[in-house]
RNA sequence: GCAGGGGUGGCGGAGCUUGGUCAAACGCGGCAGACUCAAGAUCUGUUGGCCAUAGGCCUGCGUGAGUUCAAAUCUCUCCCCCUGCACCA
């Protein structure tokens, strides 16, 4: 049994003794490869190996590959989180205690906890203590936390100049908020971490007849506004007159949208009425100016929207399922057609089936229609109603065509935007904002409303020069995976405004405005730069570092000399500051889960652009997809957190990182589970005792199979380096790794027991290993009798003149000709019930290779048969009947390479082991002499097979 | 809704960039055998379906169409699943 906590220690102690992973400026050319930074909210679970693991993967590939590998590491504690811990700690929650005793916390430093720097400082040291025992090969001396001092000073000369561009601007923002705290709330605010969800929806106002005054409705759909035929209220609500912002007019809205959207625009209500006293009124519809009447709507809700429906009957079953309804209970409406304003085919998306079925007996009002290939009808219930609606939105959508005069072919969506904004203009629509997911409620019991925020400041990523900057910067960075691409490019182009304040939480305090602090993923854009410096000005007195000490450092902006009079600092750190970056920023890999590539990537890139030369711009970003955990998503709710610290325990570390990192590629999910888990050990287990065996091997001369070990070396060697290169772990280390194991059971199996052959192939092996199982590769390393570093040893160079694909092709044939002995064999067992006594081998002779050859080039029988012009008679005959049995299937004829002589060679080189594995004795014979009547059948590369039985 | 990714055996997933030599690498699971008093572990073999029974044939990569001598692979259509959608890390 091996003992991984043993070989871990041993081997995490002599690196850090060696400090091998310490980056120092040197002449080698460089590599730095940056994660993503851990939040220092929670220790790690074995999910973080992904990220991270994947970095230390190419860190220390690339280190065997001779570059100077900088891998540093940072915590992130400026994020809310860490706020609403410490809050929920003090409010002694029970749910987040559970997670806490998950990753093992002591009781006193829970209770301590109500210190959220507190959180962060016990945090930061279980993930470098977690990472530590994964094996990363991290420097360590330049760790900081984003709530340093001197980190802060960094960001705040970062803000000082995205200001100086122009990229910070300020203005109005909805948010989730809560009026009892008078705060904002996020995810970490509400009752079961739910998002508030904000959506955007048009107000409508409708002018009343005969009164200075509107009703505003709101609606998803502007652009049916051409076929509002009423307006609907509920009966028994109540409804305030009231004025809105600052336009002097007076609006009718219902009593409780009034509330909601007072934390929009400035609400002053005259006067309260209940919705009975608005029907039989009549108002005017602001694009076509119809008068429509007022109706009681059974499904309006006084809390969604303003309380105020308009009625587009043709377009929405709810509507007109209202109007039937009111028809039906006898109220007055004659003068009511639903007035239709766009065309589809409905019901397309159902399929051909129920579309056929359906026959619509009103087109000319798709509502009903939808109502009815539903078999459905106005008086359903609102589940199908609603059911309805989704779908007619969704196909109108998708294939509505425009039937309005002006508006003719206009898809829906192109529809909605211009009758939004030509509604707009004459100040007969505004936005205002509804939570998708309400009831959200906050922690303290209050339901989250939207505000408006009109002072809040933003980083401008809508900004054109800015956006173009960053895709020609985008343009050039090398991405992993490849198809990452497409999102970072959809995501470049989407990002507009950022706000970047925040009320509160741990962290930068924002420079404009000292009463917030910056936003915690905006505070992180390009620290990674910050690594390159941060050992050597730990320990300066933070007010030294003035924002021209950075602008020497990152921008070369300055004189050295005057830098070092006005900051105080000595005249060494600055130069060697500006050295360390320029030597390491040069080639930067970033790693992150793709989670992030919608916000802290592509704002990754754009601060880059925004503030280092081009020479430092980032060359290559990693994304990779999360952890499954036996097959299901990995979650606190879930209970299936397995905390990095205890899986390294229970596992090892290394079988966790092939399990996790190595398993899968880039832009899949991994799945981890302790079945893989085990087999991972297990072959671990087989190389491990096999360099211990070693020494029962021989040193002769090397065979046959020998040569196949070298040159099946030589092929994973390129293959494997290759999709490092690319980072396809999954395809290097099926190659490296589980191949490997396979290939020298074969090799032992085919009878191969040469010392030096089997010492190369593992030695190479255990190289390649080392970037992803290092503890292990470090312990076979030595086994192997070598006393240097694997960790610091080359990369394996593939030598192709061991390559010998004739040998791996008879391999291969021997292979077959097995697969096909006992497919004949158990036929033939199965109609005479015999058993196999002696299996004949015969092998095609030379001028059958000739003909496959010469068809295979030509295609053409009658060619082919010219070019064995020159062969002894007999065989040309038997050449001509066996090409016309070939003629069907010309053109899938592929020529070979092997000789008759070769393959008699291979096969009987392989007799032994054949005969083994068949059970049987094995004779091979050439086609020419063998008295077998089935040897006219045999092919090259598939040799005739004749069993005697016993 | 918008954006991105995806749909291949019992399962996880290769293959798609560059069409043919290729359907299913590698792993898990299943089955059979070896070892064992036995179980487990391990090793060996086998494993898409159907019809065959001297090594063969047919069928099969979400749906439907198209391009092509040839499509898992290219184009289009539709369906379904996952992720993200901002002040939140």
């Amino acid at each position: 049994m091996i003992n991984y906590s043993e070989i871990e220690d041993k081997w995490q102690k002599a690196w850090a003794e060696a400090k091998i992973f310490e980056g120092e400026v040197g002449e080698k050319p460089p590599y730095m490869v940056t994660a993503a930074f851990p939040y220092a909210d929670m220790p790690q679970h074995i999910g973080h190996l992904r990220t991270y693991g994947t970095a230390d993967v190419l860190a220390r590939y690339k280190r065997m590959r001779g570059f100077n590998v900088l891998f540093p590491m940072a915590f992130h504690a400026s994020a809310t989180p860490i706020i609403a811990i410490a809050k929920r700690i003090q409010d002694n929650d029970k749910e987040l205690i559970e997670t806490m005793k998950i990753f093992h916390v002591p009781d006193e430093d829970i209770k301590k906890m109500v210190d959220p720097r507190y959180i962060a400082e016990y945090f930061t040291k279980e993930l470098e203590t977690g990472m530590h025992a994964a094996g990363y090969s991290v420097d360590w001396r330049r760790k900081f936390v984003s709530i340093d001092p001197f980190f802060s000073k960094f960001v705040e000369w970062q803000f000082g100049i995205l200001n100086s561009k122009g990229y910070l601007i300020q203005g109005k923002h909805p948010v989730g908020w809560c009026p009892h705290d008078n705060n904002a709330v996020g995810m970490h605010d509400t009752k079961h971490d739910v998002e508030p969800e904000i959506e955007v929806e048009t107000a409508v106002r409708f002018k009343l007849d005969g009164e200075d005054a509107y009703f505003v409705c709101s609606t998803y759909r502007p652009e049916t506004i051409f076929g509002v035929t009423n307006v609907f209220i509920k009966r028994d609500a109540r409804y305030v007159l009231c004025s809105m912002g600052d336009d002097g007019k007076s609006y009718y809205i219902s009593k409780m949208s009034a509330d909601t959207l007072s934390h929009q625009t400035k609400i002053t209500v005259s006067k309260e009425l209940a919705g009975e006293e608005l029907l039989g009124r009549k108002c005017a519809n602001p694009m076509t100016g119809a008068l429509v009447p007022v109706y009681p709507g059974f499904f309006v809700k006084e809390d969604v929207g303003t309380g105020v429906v308009m009625s587009v009957p043709a377009h929405a079953p709810f509507d007109y399922a209202a109007l039937e309804r009111l028809r039906k209970d006898g109220y007055l409406m004659d003068d009511i057609k639903p007035i239709k304003v766009l065309d589809v085919q409905i019901g397309r998306s159902l399929g051909d089936v129920s579309a056929g079925e359906a026959k619509p007996t009103q087109l000319d009002v798709p509502a009903l229609a939808y109502l009815e290939i539903l078999h459905t009808k106005p008086d359903a219930i609102d589940d199908m109603l609603e059911f309805a609606t989704k779908l007619e939105y969704r196909e109108e959508s998708h294939w509505g065509k425009m039937i309005v005069k002006g508006y003719e072919g206009m898809s829906e969506p192109a529809a909605r935007e211009r009758v939004r904004k030509e509604l707009e203009a004459k100040g007969d629509a505004f936005d205002i904002y509804v939570l998708q997911n309400a009831p959200v409620v906050c922690r303290c019991g209050t339901p989250v409303v939207v505000k408006v925020v009109d002072d809040q400041w933003f980083l401008n990523y809508g900004d054109a020069k800015w956006k173009d900057t960053t895709k020609e910067a985008f343009g050039k960075i090398n991405m992993l995976p490849e198809k990452s691409r497409n999102a970072f490019s959809a995501a470049i182009d989407w990002i507009d405004l950022r706000a970047v304040a925040r009320a509160r939480g741990l962290g930068t305090k924002f420079p404009l405005d000292r009463n917030f602090i910056i936003e915690p993923l905006s505070d992180s854009t390009i620290y990674p730069s910050f690594y390159t410096i941060s050992n050597a000005i730990r320990g300066i007195d933070v007010e030294k570092l003035k924002p021209e000490f950075f602008d020497y450092v990152y921008r070369k902006v300055g004189d050295l000399d005057a830098v070092a009079k006005s900051t105080g600092i000595d005249y060494s750190v600055i130069k060697r500051c500006r050295e360390a970056f320029e030597y390491w920023y040069q080639y930067t890999s970033r790693h992150s889960g793709s989670d992030l590539v919608f916000n802290h990537l592509t704002m990754y890139i754009f601060n880059h652009v925004a503030v280092f030369d081009k020479a430092y711009w980032p060359k290559q970003i990693v994304t990779n997809a999360l952890v499954n955990y036996e097959g299901e998503k990995m979650s606190k709710s879930l209970g299936n957190i397995v905390p990095l610290l205890d899986g390294v325990k229970k596992y090892g570390a290394d079988p966790l990182r092939i399990n996790i990192i190595g398993a899968t590629d880039l832009h899949t999910e991994s799945e981890f589970s302790n079945a893989a888990v085990s087999g991972i050990k297990e072959r671990l287990g087989y190389l491990y005792d096999t360099i211990g065996e070693l020494g029962k091997l021989e040193s002769g001369e090397l065979k046959r199979i020998d040569y196949w070990l070298y040159s099946k070396l030589s092929a994973k060697i390129e293959h494997s380096t290759d999709s490092m290169e690319k980072l396809e772990l999954r395809d290097a280390y099926t190659s490296v790794f589980y191949e490997s194991i396979l290939e020298l059971r074969r090799y032992f199996a085919r009878g191969g027991n040469n010392v030096i052959a089997v010492k190369d192939f593992l030695s190479d092996v255990v190289l390649m290993l080392q970037p992803i199982a290092p503890h292990m590769a470090e312990e076979m390393w030595h086994m192997l009798d070598n006393d240097t570093f694997a960790s610091a040893e080359k990369w394996p160079v593939s030598d192709s003149g061991m390559r010998n694909e004739k040998v791996e092709l008879l391999e291969e044939l021997v292979d077959s000709t097995i697969t096909d002995a006992k497919q004949v064999g158990a036929l033939m067992e199965k109609k005479t019930g015999k058993k196999a006594a002696k299996l004949h081998v015969i092998v095609a002779s030379g001028w059958k290779r000739k003909l496959v050859n010469a068809i295979a080039k030509e295609r053409n029988i009658s060619k082919a048969l010219e070019s064995l012009q020159g062969e002894p008679a007999s065989d040309k005959e038997q050449a001509s009947k066996l090409a016309g049995a070939l003629a069907k299937k010309v053109n899938e004829i592929r020529g070979v390479s092997t000789t008759q002589e070769e393959e008699l060679d291979g096969l009987r080189e392989a007799s032994a082991y054949m005969a083994k594995q068949l059970g049987c004795e094995v004779s091979v014979e050439a086609e020419g002499g063998s008295r077998s009547q089935r040897a006219a059948r045999s092919m090259p590369m598939k040799p005739s097979l004749d069993i005697d039985s016993a």
